[in-house]
RNA sequence: GGAGGGGUGGCCGAGCGGUCAAUGGCAGCAGACUGUAAAUCUGCCGACUUCGCGUCUACGAAGGUUCGAAUCCUUCCCCCUCCA
């Protein structure tokens, strides 16, 4: 792993980017002696990206600041495929409609991480329905086809594994791999692009195209592959009470990504702070140094920083003052989530239950009363000591406002109008 | 096409005529302890509700047997295994 001479290589290394690369001597090699091209592909299977899809982007990111041009696939074509990799289930098929809305809203996350245009090393972003839609069946596997070894793909993980545990692969998914292999060949040709990266999931899938570029055109292709993330205590990364940690801002919104990266586990700080953020290391080392209470001040930085390139330095700014003010000073601000209720349902009294359900602090009118009577109901930080209670005009405060709470992490500000 | 096995709550997985809204584990939420951490302990964990051992919806789908079915029967759908 020592003695890199390429930028790229030396950093996604020493921050702990890399899982498998098929051959890193060469790569290195080759992008100290010039701009080479890279790509990604991204699924469009949801509206937003997540934070399962940060560490590619990352990639991708440190890519173009070492002198690179990096490509972003979206998988505009792929999707309609499905890829069965990691899987146990066929992916629901979603329509070409679904597909294309969810690419043009993943299309917005991007440009915060990379620059795009039409420079040597600007990022661009293609679609590889471009060229799958268009493929002719019997060209096809006459093509590139006879260059895929059943028994070879029956060995891939992504089908190996859904077989040994007696789980159905339908032919469709079984052709993913042959679809992403034919991507990496399309965008060598197309853009001269020498280099898969993904997640080690990716593996077997780009190697194939590696292997196929071989063949069908000469090229000398690579792949990389970055490691498979879970928290120190084992958990899948990305994963909270609502769902998956969305990159969108539709989604999820930059103060709960913000907070989401604050509630870091200690014994992660200093892995995430490699991976998920720009810091020259030696910064990286002082902060994850920090002990007991202390550590909680390179939480603030880390989560400020991943906010930042998510949503821009404003909003990161913005997120972390609302997190000082409310859970260091104890103050209400304004910047919390804040609902709306009129003036004339706060006069008459409103149950506590059925503020906290309408507040968006419970799911059901139920779950409200379930977390009240636990004891984890607040009201201007004051525990809630009946779920029936009346909420009121009289609990608000000068500027019209009153603060729910849902456990200790939870807020809503409801504002009568 | 034939024979066998299976489809249960977010996931895994019990139940196999009533006491089943359904054991247990995981995940999740809340409380205690803390540092907005981890670990640990405690409570909650289908919806509604006049909060009551009340009502409704749920055990692949549709019918049926029964006072009563997740549990039995029939048909259908889907999955797995072996045979052809």
């Amino acid at each position: 792993m020592a003695g890199f001479k390429s930028d790229f290589m030396r950093i996604v290394h020493e921050r702990g980017m890399v899982h498998q690369c098929s051959d890193a001597a060469r790569l290195d090699e080759l992008l100290s002696s010039g701009i080479r091209t890279a790509y990604i592909g991204f699924d469009c299977t949801a509206d937003s990206l997540h934070v399962g899809h940060l560490l590619q982007i990352m990639l991708l990111r440190w890519w173009q600041k070492s002198g690179h041009k990096p490509i972003a696939l979206m998988g505009g074509g792929t999707t309609k495929v499905g890829d069965p990799s990691g899987r146990d289930e066929t992916r629901q098929l979603l329509t070409v409609e679904q597909i294309n809305a969810n690419m043009e809203s993943i299309k917005r996350s991007f440009s915060n991480y990379l620059a795009f245009g039409s420079g040597p090393t600007d990022a661009i972003m293609v679609n590889n329905a471009d060229w799958l839609d268009t493929l002719l069946y019997i060209p096809l596997l006459r093509d590139i086809g006879r260059h895929f070894s059943v028994n070879r793909m029956l060995t891939m993980d992504s089908v190996k594994l859904r077989l040994e545990r007696d789980q159905p692969l339908t032919f469709l998914e079984f052709n993913y791999m042959i679809l992403q292999s034919y991507d990496f060949v399309e965008l060598f040709r197309r853009h001269n692009c020498i280099v898969q990266m993904g997640g080690s999931d990716q593996w077997g899938n780009i190697v194939m195209g590696a292997d196929l570029g071989r063949r069908v055109a000469s090229a000398e292709l690579f792949a990389l592959t970055s490691p498979l993330l879970a928290t120190a205590s084992g958990a899948k990364m990305g994963k909270t009470a609502a769902g998956a940690v969305w990159l969108s801002p539709d989604r999820l919104s930059p103060y709960d990504f913000w907070q989401y990266w604050r509630n870091t586990e200690d014994a992660d700080v200093g892995r995430f702070l490699k991976l998920f953020t720009d810091l020259p290391l030696d910064e990286v080392a002082r902060l994850e140094a920090l002990q007991g209470q202390e550590i909680n001040e390179a939480k603030k930085i880390l989560a400020t920083e991943v906010t930042r390139l998510a949503h821009g330095a404003e909003a990161a700014e913005r997120a972390a003052e609302t997190a000082r003010r409310t859970f260091e000073e104890g103050t209400r601000t304004e910047s919390l989530p804040t609902v709306d209720m009129p003036r004339a349902r706060l006069a008459a009294g409103i149950a506590a239950f059925d503020l906290f359900h309408e507040a968006g602090l419970a799911a059901s009118r139920n779950e409200a009363r379930k977390l009240i009577k636990g004891g984890g109901g607040r009201l201007n930080d004051a525990s809630l000591a009946s779920d029936t209670m009346l909420i009121g005009e009289r609990d608000l405060d000068g500027s019209g406002t009153l603060k729910l709470s849902a456990g200790r992490k939870r807020h809503v500000l409801v504002r009568a109008v």
